[in-house]
RNA sequence: GGGCGGCUAGCUCAGGGGUAGAGCACUACGUUGACAUCGUAGGGGUCGCUGGUUCAAAUCCAGCGCCGCCCACCA
C-alpha cells in the first residue's frame, strides 16, 4: 500500500485531477428535488473587472468550507455562483485601455464598444472561473449566472417596474454627486473622502444699503457666482441683525438676502455661510428650506458655465483655473479680506479618482423609507444574524439615517432604465419591450436613456439567480439561502439592499446569517492594492503551497472577527501540515493490511493509548463541530492541528510502533492497526472541508470501497461522538507525557548516550489513579519504549536521578559510561524557579483574605501545586547536588 | 465631530479574573525502516500608559496615548 505512496506530498501533481473528476461526476450539482435538509450560499458575485484577488481566495474557501461540511451532514447544497457586470467599475477599465491604445469609447463609438465590453466579459469571466476550479470549491456550475443574462435583466425590469408604479421610484432635479469624468450621477455611498490641503477664503460681501458688509469664508469661491443667499445662525448677536437685509454678490451683482438657518455653524469662519444650494448639498438643504432660487455656474464636464451673469473672463474656464482668476479678482477688487491654510475632506468618485462635483440634476430616485422598515426590523428580530456580532449595531445605524437612493447613471454600460416615452408626452415603465404607448397606442417610443446602478441589480442576487419572479423549484427549494460571506466594506451599498429588495419582493429574507470576514493587509500592514503593487496573487500561492494550504489558512484568519495581516509563512504551516498527514497515513496504511477499519471493540484489547486517543478524538470531533457552528472555524483548524500532529502523530503513534512491529496477528497489532485507522479515517473527514484535496487523496487510499468524500451516498459522513471521553484518563496520560519528558531531560542531565538503555525502579506513592497507570503495564511498556529504559526490581547501584510525578517515584540509575556534562547553570535557574514559585503559592496561601473569599476549589488547587513543587523542587535539589 | 476595532515573545496572532500561549524565526543535539516539508530539548514577554474595583487584573471599569476602519450637511 504504502508503496505506491511518494514520501512527500504534492499537492500540484493532484489537484487539477482530483478537482476534474469531482465535477465530472456531478457533484456540485444540486437537486431542488431531493427530501434532504437544504443548505444554499449564494456567492457573491466578482465584479468582471480583473482576476481574483486574497479576499476573493479566502472568502471562497469559507464558502465551500461550509457548503463541504453540510453535504457531510446530509444537507444537499446549492452553492450558486456567477458574476456581476459592474457597470461603472468595468467602464473605467476598458476606458482606460482605449486611453493606453489612443483612442476611446466615443471615438470607436457606442457599438464597437459594447463588442469590446463582450469580448473583456467573456475572457475576464473566464479566468475567474478558472481561477475558482483552482481552490476546489464546490459551486454548481450548471447554475452559473451573470448580471446581464436575459432572465437577470428582466427581474431587474421586473423590480423596477413595480417600484415605479408603487411610486417609489421617481425622476426629479435634485442635488447629485456628478463624477465630471465619468460623466455620471453616483450615489453617496460610492463617494470616496479624502483629506487635502487646501486654502479658506474671507470675502468680503457688501451690503446693498450700503450699511456695512458681511464676510464669509469659503473653501470654494469659483461657486460663489451660483450664490443665492448669505444664511447666518439665528442665535448669533454678531449677525441677527441683518437677516432680511441684503447683500450685493462681488463680480456678479446679484442681490442676496441673508437668512437664518440653524444649519450655520457660528464657530466656523466668520459665522457667515453663502449659500450655493446649486453646488453644495448643505446649500441645496437650507435652499429648500428657504425656497432659493437654484443657479448653476458649474457644468457637467466641471467648467464654468456661459450664462450671461457669469463674468466674460470666467466662462468655460475649469473650476480650478476659474478659482485663480476669482481669487486675483476679489484681491484686486479688494474683496479678499485673508486666506488661511485649510484641511478638509473632498469628496472623489471611488471609481476614477475624480472629484465630485455637487450639481442639481434631473435623476432617477428610490424611495427608501418604506423598503428601509421591514429589512430594519428583520435585523432587530434576528432573522436576519450579523456575525461578528457587532455589525448589527453598524447596519441598524445606517439604515436609521438612510436617504433616498439615486439609481440612475449616465454611463455606457449596464441595464437600461425600463422607462418609455412616447411622441404624445406620456411616460410609462415596462418590463416587455414595448410595442406602443399604452395610452395613446403611439409607436414612436423613446427609452429612457439612463443605465441603473450596478447595485439595483446586485441588491437582487440571491433570488433573481433563481429565477424570480417565476416560481422556481430552486427558489422553493433553496430560497432564503443561509449564508452570506462577505466583506464588511459592502455592507451598505450590497447587504442591506438584498435584504430590503428581497423583503418587499418575496415576501422573505435573503439569508439568515451575515458572515462578514477578514479584511486582509499587506505584510507591511497597508491595504493591499493594485496601485501600491502590494497584492498578493491567490493563484500564485496556489502554485506555491497547494490549494489546501490556502483554504486552512483562510478557515484560520478568515472569520476571527480581525483584519489579517497577510503572512505567507502561515500558509506553508499549512502545507508542511498537508505532507505531515500524507506521512502519516504512510504509517499507518503500512500497518493496517487485513485491519477491520473500526476501533476493537473490547476495552480490553485496548491498552491505555488506544483509550486516549479515542477519548482525544471525541474531544476534537466536538471541538471541530463546534467551531464551524460558531462560525469560528479558526478554532476547528487548529483543533484538527493540534490533534493529528501532537496528539495522534507525535504520541500515539510515537508509542504504537512496538505493537505495529509485532505480527499481524497479534492481538495488540489489531488493537492499535485498527485503533490508528480509524482515528486518521476520522481525522480525515474532519479536514475535509478545511483541505479537501489531501483527505480525499489519502481517504480513497484507506482500505474498502471509498467514493468521493462529498458523494451524496457512499461519501464520508461527518463524525459523531463515540462516547469515548474519559477525562480522567486523559490526565492520567498527560502526567505519562511529562514523565517521558523529564525522563529525556534527566537522560541528557546525567550523560546518558542517546540509545543507551537505563534502568530504572519505580515506587507508587499513593492511590492516584495517574500513578496506577504510568506504573501499570501499558505505562510501563509505553515509558520503557518512548524514553529508552528498562524497568527492574532493584537499581545496581544508587540512583543518578530521582524524578516524582503523579504519585510515582521514579529512581534512574546511572548510565554505564557517565560522562555527565551537567549543565549548573540551567539547574540552577530551575531552582531559582521552583523557589519563588513556591514562595509566592506560600504567601497566597497564608493570606486570610484568600483563604476565605476565593472560591473554595482555587484554594486547592494552589495547595495541589504547591504540593506539586516542592516535590519538584526536591528532585532538583536531588539532581543538584549530585551534578 | 461621532462610532467601532487593535495595541500580548523578534514576527504574525490566540487567550480573556486565579502561576503568560501557539505557529514561524532563533539555539543545541539527532539522518533508529511515516515524515529533515522531520524529531527531541531549550532560550525569549513588567500582556500600550495611568488610575480604580477585587483576596486576586493581561483579563472588569474609567481616563489617556498611538495605529486602523466606518459614519457625518463645519462652508
Amino acid at each position: 500500500m504504502s508503496a505506491e505512496m511518494d514520501k512527500a506530498w504534492k499537492p500540484q501533481d493532484i489537484e487539477r485531477e482530483l478537482y476534474r473528476s469531482w465535477e465530472e461526476a456531478g457533484l456540485f450539482i444540486a437537486d431542488p428535488s431531493s427530501d434532504r435538509p437544504k443548505f444554499s450560499i449564494v456567492l457573491p458575485p466578482p465584479n468582471i473587472t480583473g482576476e481574483l484577488h486574497l479576499g476573493h481566495a479566502m472568502q471562497q474557501s469559507l464558502m465551500d468550507l461550509y457548503c463541504r461540511y453540510k453535504r457531510m451532514r446530509g444537507f444537499e447544497v446549492l452553492w450558486l455562483p456567477g458574476t456581476d457586470h459592474a457597470a461603472i467599475a468595468t467602464q473605467n477599465v476598458i476606458e482606460r485601455q482605449l486611453a493606453a491604445e489612443g483612442t476611446s469609447k466615443e471615438e470607436m463609438g457606442r457599438a464597437a464598444f459594447e463588442k469590446r465590453v463582450a469580448a473583456w466579459y467573456e475572457s475576464v469571466g473566464a479566468t475567474i472561473v478558472d481561477q475558482e476550479r483552482r481552490l476546489g470549491v464546490t459551486m454548481d456550475w450548471s447554475r452559473s449566472r451573470f448580471t446581464m443574462d436575459d432572465a437577470y435583466v428582466r427581474s431587474v425590469r421586473e423590480v423596477f417596474v413595480r417600484l415605479y408604479n408603487d411610486g417609489l421610484i421617481y425622476r426629479g432635479p435634485r442635488i447629485v454627486n456628478w463624477c465630471p469624468r465619468d460623466k455620471s450621477s453616483i450615489s453617496d455611498l460610492e463617494v470616496e473622502w479624502r483629506e487635502q490641503e487646501d486654502k479658506l477664503y474671507y470675502v468680503r460681501y457688501d451690503m446693498v444699503d450700503g450699511s456695512g458688509h458681511i464676510v464669509v469664508a469659503t473653501a470654494r469661491p469659483e461657486t460663489m457666482l451660483a450664490d443665492t443667499a448669505i444664511a447666518v445662525n439665528p442665535k448669533d448677536d454678531r449677525y441677527k441683525h441683518l437677516i432680511g437685509r441684503k447683500a450685493r454678490l462681488p463680480l456678479v451683482g446679484r442681490e442676496l438676502e441673508v437668512i437664518g438657518d440653524d444649519a450655520v455653524e457660528m464657530e466656523f469662519g466668520t459665522g457667515a455661510l453663502k449659500v450655493t444650494p446649486g453646488h453644495d448639498p448643505m446649500d441645496y438643504e437650507i435652499g429648500q428650506r428657504h425656497g432659493l432660487e437654484i443657479l448653476s455656474c458649474i457644468d457637467k464636464s466641471g467648467n464654468i458655465t456661459s450664462d450671461d451673469w457669469v463674468p466674460d473672463t470666467l466662462r468655460t474656464l475649469d473650476a480650478a483655473t476659474a478659482r485663480g482668476r476669482m481669487v486675483a479678482m476679489l484681491t484686486e477688487r479688494d474683496h479678499m479680506v485673508k486666506i488661511e491654510p485649510y484641511v478638509h475632506s473632498v469628496g472623489h468618485c471611488d471609481r476614477c479618482g475624480e472629484i465630485i462635483e455637487p450639481l442639481v440634476d434631473e435623476q432617477w430616485w428610490c424611495a427608501m423609507a418604506e423598503l428601509r422598515d421591514p429589512a430594519v426590523k428583520a435585523v432587530e428580530d434576528g432573522k436576519v444574524g450579523f456575525f461578528p456580532e457587532r455589525w448589527t449595531r453598524v447596519y441598524l445605524d445606517w439604515m436609521a439615517g438612510l436617504r433616498d437612493w439615486n439609481v440612475s447613471r449616465q454611463l455606457w454600460l449596464g441595464h437600461r432604465v425600463p422607462v418609455y416615452y412616447c411622441a404624445n408626452g406620456h411616460t410609462f415603465a415596462s418590463v416587455d419591450e414595448p410595442a406602443g404607448c399604452p395610452e395613446c397606442g403611439d409607436q414612436k417610443l423613446r427609452q429612457d436613456p439612463d443605465v441603473l446602478d450596478t447595485w439595483f441589480s446586485s441588491a437582487l442576487w440571491p433570488f433573481a439567480t433563481m429565477g424570480w419572479p417565476e416560481k422556481t423549484k430552486d427558489l422553493e427549494a433553496f430560497f432564503p439561502t443561509d449564508y452570506l460571506v462577505t466583506d464588511r466594506g459592502i455592507i451598505f451599498l450590497w447587504v442591506a439592499r438584498m435584504i430590503m429588495t428581497s423583503l418587499r419582493f418575496t415576501g422573505e429574507i435573503p439569508f439568515h446569517s451575515v458572515l462578514i470576514t477578514a479584511t486582509i493587509q499587506a505584510p507591511d500592514g497597508q491595504r493591499m492594492s493594485k496601485s501600491k503593487g502590494n497584492g498578493v496573487n491567490p493563484l500564485e500561492m496556489v502554485d506555491l503551497y497547494g490549494a489546501d494550504a490556502v483554504r486552512a489558512w483562510a478557515a484560520a484568519v478568515g472569520l476571527r472577527g480581525q483584519d489579517v495581516r497577510f503572512d505567507e509563512e502561515l500558509i506553508r504551516s499549512y502545507q508542511l501540515f498537508a505532507n505531515k498527514l500524507w506521512n502519516v497515513a504512510r504509517l499507518v496504511l503500512s500497518n493496517v493490511e487485513g485491519v477491520a477499519s473500526e476501533p476493537v471493540a473490547t476495552a480490553g484489547e485496548r491498552d491505555c493509548f488506544d483509550a486516549w486517543i479515542l477519548s482525544r478524538l471525541d474531544a476534537t470531533i466536538s471541538e471541530v463541530t463546534d467551531s464551524l457552528e460558531r462560525h469560528r472555524p479558526g478554532d476547528g483548524i487548529t483543533a484538527i492541528y493540534e490533534f493529528a500532529w501532537h496528539e495522534f502523530a507525535d504520541w500515539y503513534l510515537e508509542a504504537a510502533k512496538p505493537r505495529f512491529r509485532a505480527p499481524a496477528d497479534d492481538a495488540g497489532h489489531v488493537a492499535a492497526a485498527s485503533t490508528a485507522l480509524h482515528v486518521l479515517d476520522t481525522t480525515l473527514r474532519l479536514l475535509h472541508p478545511f483541505m479537501p484535496f489531501v483527505s480525499e487523496t489519502i481517504w480513497t487510499r484507506l482500505p474498502g470501497e471509498r467514493r468521493p468524500m462529498i458523494a451524496r451516498d457512499g461519501g464520508a459522513a461527518w463524525p459523531e461522538m463515540a462516547g469515548a471521553a474519559d477525562s480522567e484518563g486523559d490526565a492520567a496520560m498527560t502526567s505519562l507525557f511529562e514523565l517521558v519528558r523529564n525522563i529525556r531531560d534527566a537522560r541528557k542531565d546525567i550523560g546518558a548516550g542517546e540509545r543507551e538503555r537505563l534502568q530504572v525502579k519505580a515506587t507508587r506513592l499513593g492511590p492516584d489513579p495517574s500513578a496506577q497507570l504510568l506504573d501499570g503495564d501499558c505505562g510501563r511498556a509505553a515509558i520503557g519504549w518512548l524514553a529508552s529504559v528498562d524497568f527492574a526490581e532493584a537499581l545496581p547501584q544508587p540512583a543518578a536521578r530521582t524524578l516524582v510525578v503523579a504519585g510515582l517515584e521514579l529512581a534512574i540509575a546511572p548510565p554505564v559510561s557517565s560522562e555527565a556534562a551537567v549543565d549548573r547553570g540551567a539547574l540552577e535557574r530551575e531552582l531559582e524557579a521552583a523557589r519563588s514559585n513556591i514562595g509566592r503559592l506560600e504567601s497566597q496561601l497564608a493570606n486570610q483574605q484568600f483563604l476565605s473569599k476565593a472560591r473554595p476549589e482555587v484554594v486547592q488547587q494552589a495547595r495541589d501545586r504547591l504540593a506539586a513543587a516542592k516535590e519538584r523542587l526536591a528532585t532538583l535539589e536531588d539532581a543538584f547536588s549530585r551534578a
